[in-house]
RNA sequence: CGGGGUGUGGCGCAGCUUGGUAGCGCACGCGCUUUGGGAGCGCGGGGCCGCAGGUUCAAAUCCUGUCACCCCGACCA
């Protein structure tokens, strides 16, 4: 392999950078990479088609993951009567301050107000208790890929909106026994894979506090990242809801014993803020950086500038990537000055790009531009589709290293409240959670930082909280 | 809900104090020259100045009201 060098760091900056001010730039590359849009109605966001595209890659990532679990997709209404919230206390005391509820249809005021789902437990429960007759019924797991409606007083692109897209599941099952083992194989060969294994965001895996959990849950088992700036995100979740809501909905069954029995119930779910984790966690000064194996366009071959046979050439190494397997595209827009293209590939996250011009073709070569170590490096015609192979797993793994690095760099031992909130304003504190008990996470919570999920020692998720020697990683979080 | 602010072409802003009928940068269109890291020059299109009243010969500018949005303090995928 030929020489490496390193792109010249003095350039216009095209974005604020991240270590002047970190929402700034969140917000900057969203504009700057045409990601979304605000929508008219506050909190609500438009989704443009490069967004678009990263959460299309996500859901048939995950889509495909919750399928070899065995849960089948199907769908349930927008519009669920308001009784059915508040037939469970915790959760419509959990939900009642952010839900958008229609009054009036049809030019009429309607008889019962319905609300616009904020999640599908109810309706679910709802139609769980129909289908579930018999122990042979058992377990129901379904899927559905919906938009939701939360009233966010504070919303934040991706991170927080009024309205947002996700994927929720709901199970009910036998036992408890059961269903936890559900709610955790969801939590790990669905979500833990996909986050660490797609898009090379590393996590913390264990369980909310009765605090922080979700209305109506009895365990709340959260993927916990850490963004680029320290700050905490949930990444996704994935709840045992014990009896709550089979209770409130009557999801009972007829034993093989021919007894009358109470069904178990989970939920999970992730949603689009993974598209803010994303950038948050792996973003730079130049813009977004996807991880190869989640990227929509993983290589972008650039012709630099137009002249024997260039056009030529890089259409034949397009359809040589394309054979190979990669999502790759190609870029002969050369009305449009090089450095614009190449500027925007960067805003964009493409992970490669292959720059093909007359000077190159004259000596044999591309130069294959690394977006995520940032590298350009010649390489001859011949050579191409290997090393664009082997550099998308590097970089992929790349990523991950470097996102671990800053968390472990960012994550100190804490033993006071005090060095807690001192470790909360630059990344995440460990502490005892024997020491820290529900009063120190109430002092937490005072000033901004909260308890993000209790652990084992050996990184191992806890059945209860009440189990001895628990880590407590407490943060700021989005 | 309490405190602070802002509403002017798609975006970011100036103009307002000291009324005279709207301007700058970016973006957009056309032409030529360019294209190896957000190109240059020229020409051009686009705004009932948030909305409603009022004062005045005349209002983006002054007065009154109203609405919306943003920022900071209690919830959340």
């Amino acid at each position: 392999m030929a020489a490496t060098s390193t792109k010249s760091a003095k350039r216009a900056p095209i974005l604020t950078p991240q270590v002047e001010d970190f929402p700034r730039w969140y917000q900057d590359v969203i504009a700057k990479a045409e990601l979304a849009d605000n929508g008219p109605v506050r909190g609500t966001m438009v989704i443009r088609p490069t967004g678009y595209a990263i959460w299309e890659r996500m859901v048939s990532e995950v889509d495909a993951r919750i399928k070899g679990a065995g849960a089948k997709n199907a769908y349930f209404p927008l519009f669920i009567p308001e009784n059915y919230l508040t037939r469970e206390a915790e959760h419509v005391e959990g939900f009642s301050p952010e839900l958008a509820v229609v009054t009036h249809g049809g030019g009429k005021k309607l008889e019962e107000p319905v609300v616009v789902r904020p999640t599908s437990e109810t309706v679910i429960g709802e139609f769980m208790a129909k289908w579930t007759q018999s122990y042979r019924d058992l377990p129901l797991l379904l899927n559905q890929w919906a938009n939701v409606v939360r009233w966010e007083m504070r919303p934040r692109v991706f991170l927080r909106t009024s309205e947002f897209l996700w994927q929720e599941g709901h199970t009910a099952h036998v036992s408890e026994a059961d269903a936890r083992a559900y709610a955790r194989k969801i939590l790990h060969e669905v979500y833990q894979d996909f986050i660490v294994g797609v898009l090379a965001i590393p996590v913390i895996v264990g369980r909310k506090t009765v605090r922080e959990r979700f209305a109506g849950a009895t365990h709340t088992y959260p993927l916990e990242g850490m963004m680029r700036d320290g700050k905490a995100l949930q990444m996704g979740t994935s709840h045992e809801l014990g009896q709550n809501f089979a209770k409130a909905f009557d999801i009972n069954y007829l034993s093989e014993h021919g007894s009358q029995e109470r069904a178990w119930t989970t939920s999970w779910g992730v949603s689009s803020r993974m598209i803010g984790g994303l950038i948050m966690t792996h973003g730079d000064d130049n813009g977004l950086r996807l991880p190869p194996k989640l990227a929509p366009v993983q290589a972008l071959i650039t012709v630099v500038k137009d002249g024997d046979g260039v056009l030529d050439a890089a259409k034949k190494i397009y359809d040589e990537l394309l054979a190979s397997g990669v999502r790759v595209e190609l870029d002969t827009r050369t009305d449009i000055p090089f450095g614009r293209r190449a500027v925007d590939a960067e805003l964009k996250g493409i992970p490669l790009r292959i720059e093909l011009g007359p000077r190159d073709l004259a000596e044999g070569n591309v130069v294959l531009v690394r977006r995520i170590p940032g590298t350009k490096t010649p390489v001859t015609l011949g050579a191409i589709e290997p090393q664009v192979a082997q550099a998308l797993v590097e970089d992929q793994q790349r990523l991950y290293d470097e996102a671990l690095e800053n968390r472990q760099r960012r994550t100190v031992d804490v033993h006071t409240i005090d060095e807690a909130v001192e470790a909360a304003a630059q990344g995440w504190g460990r502490m005892s959670w024997t020491d820290l008990g529900t009063a120190g996470e109430a002092k937490l919570a005072e000033q901004g930082v909260s308890v993000r999920c209790l652990t084992r020692a050996d990184g191992s998720v806890p059945d209860s909280e009440e189990e001895p020697d628990l880590i407590a990683y407490v943060a700021r979080a989005y």
